[in-house]
Parts: structure tokens; sequence; C-alpha cells
DNA sequence: ACGTGTACCTGCACGC
DNA sequence: TGCGTGCAGGTACACG
């Protein structure tokens, strides 16, 4: 999916086209997402609602109604929102549509099917089970030195695992983990206790100068990544070590690496990371 | 309790 | 061309 600066992105680009926005009827296919969709008891509660705001926690999208229920959107590996005329013919892997009382409908396409829409109040909000073990988001004021030092000292795990944790800052995937630890210098296997307190201030900086800079490229252009317009980001031209194995470092020409951790790859230079 | 492996699902790129 | 294999941005849960 989508990392923090693609939902970010997404989030960007519905906004104007869903903001007053009232329901006429949801339709989802027959195929589960990751979990089912109750389709009349979306209809029921939706029905006639208009959108009023669209914010963005960690990975999700939270779409504010008028009548104080929210839609809970997570976009799994490779779900899409589409923005298109209710009689433009349904899209392959076209799993929910929401056709709006004003002839617009919104998609959502997600062939791997890891999404997953919930529907909630803003009262319980807080405390959904979704979202009550997040930590704080990168750009906040809560994701200090301080509070990372705290928690990698107590953690026998490699920091490239333990930045991914949603329940330690939120956002940060596969990709933008490499890309955050390279721009830092520190190689993804290090023990998180290890970590020096300078290590941790530029780890942090880098997290957030990463994510930033990918937001304005408009997200990664990685295939499944669209925006809510159809464009695809640009962010992926400036990788520097992910998706780069056996190809020479940009500050040092060694050879970038590839390894596996928990199942997934990481990419990182063995030379700059230390 | 914690840390790791694996399942969930489809498409695509690659080598034979 | 066709088939098998491995890999893909996510999370949740079952193990040891």
């Amino acid at each position: 999916m989508p990392e923090l600066p693609e939902v970010e992105v997404v989030k960007q680009g519905l906004t104007p086209h869903l903001l007053g926005q009232s329901i006429r009827q949801i339709i989802t296919s027959e195929k589960p997402l990751r979990f089912p969709i109750d389709r009349n008891h979306f209809n029921t509660t939706l029905q006639s609602k208009t959108i009023i705001t669209i914010e963005r926690r960690a990975k999700y999208l939270l779409i504010h109604f008028n009548d104080q229920h929210v839609l809970i959107c997570h976009l799994g590996m490779t779900g899409q929102f589409h923005i298109l005329p209710q009689t433009a013919p349904t899209l392959s892997h076209e799993h929910v549509r929401i056709d709006f009382h004003q002839g617009q409908s919104i998609r959502y396409r997600d062939p791997r099917r890891f999404g997953f829409m919930l529907l909630t109040t803003s009262a319980q909000l807080p405390q959904h089970p979704r979202l009550i073990h997040l930590g704080p988001e990168p750009f906040s004021a809560h994701f200090t030195p301080r509070y990372l030092e705290e928690i990698s000292i107590k953690s026998h795990k490699a920091i490239k695992t333990l930045m991914m944790e949603q329940t330690v800052v939120v956002g940060i995937g596969n990709i933008y983990a490499s890309e955050s630890l390279f721009h830092s210098n520190i190689s993804p296997l290090r023990k998180a206790n290890t970590l020096l307190p300078d290590e941790i201030e530029k780890l942090i900086q880098a997290i957030q100068k990463i994510l930033h800079d990918a937001i304005e490229a408009g997200g990664s252009s990685i295939s499944d990544f669209v925006k809510a317009d159809g464009q695809p980001g640009y962010f992926s031209h400036q990788f520097r070590v992910y998706g780069r194995e056996n190809s020479p470092c940009y500050q040092c020409q060694s050879t970038i690496e590839r390894i596996t951790q928990l199942g997934r790859s990481t990419f990182f230079c063995p030379s700059c990371q230390q």
C-alpha cells in the first residue's frame, strides 16, 4: 500500500471531489475485502448523508459525514480510488462504488483485496480497535528523539523492523523504512537498542524529510498506486536504495544490497550505512 | 510476553 | 507462446 505519503496524496486528491457530496447508494462486489462489507448496513446508515471532511490518520483515510458517522478506509497493498461518472463502466477489481446524488461516483478498486472499509462514529473513533494502538504521527510533536530513544532502548529488534511498527510511529512502510535508514546512514540490521542518541535524532529527521519530500512529489509511482485523479506520483524517481539491488550507491559507488527481514525486502548500502 | 513466520489475494516480470 | 516461480507498498494471527 501506499505508505503515509501516498495516503496523504490520495486524501488531498479526493477532498475537492468529495466534500459536500451526498450519498445516493453504495454498491459492493461479491468478493470480500479483508473484512466483508455489510452492504445493507452501509446503505441504511449512509443514505443521503453528506461528506463534510476527510482526514488521514496513519495509513487510514477517515471520511466524516454530517451525521457523525465515519467511514474508515485502508488501501491495503493495492487499493485505489477513482472518481468517475456513475455511467462509467465497472473497473476490473472494483469492489466498492459509492454513487452521489450529484451524478459522480467514487470507485474503490483493489486487486489483492487486502484493503478494507469500516463504519463507525466520530465518538467511537478514538477508541476504535483499528486506531487505538497507533503510535504518533511522524510529523507530530510527540515523535521526539526522547520518545524514540525510550522505545528503542528496550527493543532487541532490528531498527528497520521497529520503525515499521505502527505502534511505534505510524505511516512508515517497507519503502520509506529503507530510504530513511539510508538517509541517516544507519544499517537496517542494527539492533534498536544499540542506536546512539545522535543517530536517533538523525533518523527522525531523515524520516520527516523523506516522507515530506514524497508527499511533495505526489507519492511514489509504484504500479498499484494511483492518485485520486488517476495520475501516478513521481517520488520513485528519487529512491536512493529501494529496488536498486546490485546497482551502485549514488554516494559511494558500492553495490546496493538486498536482504530479507521479517519476510520483507530491505535495500541498503553496506558502506554508507553502519 | 515477546519476536518471528505465515496467511490473506492477484498480477506481473522473469527464466526456461 | 506457455508455464512455473518469486516477488509486490499492508496487517493480523498462530506459533515457539
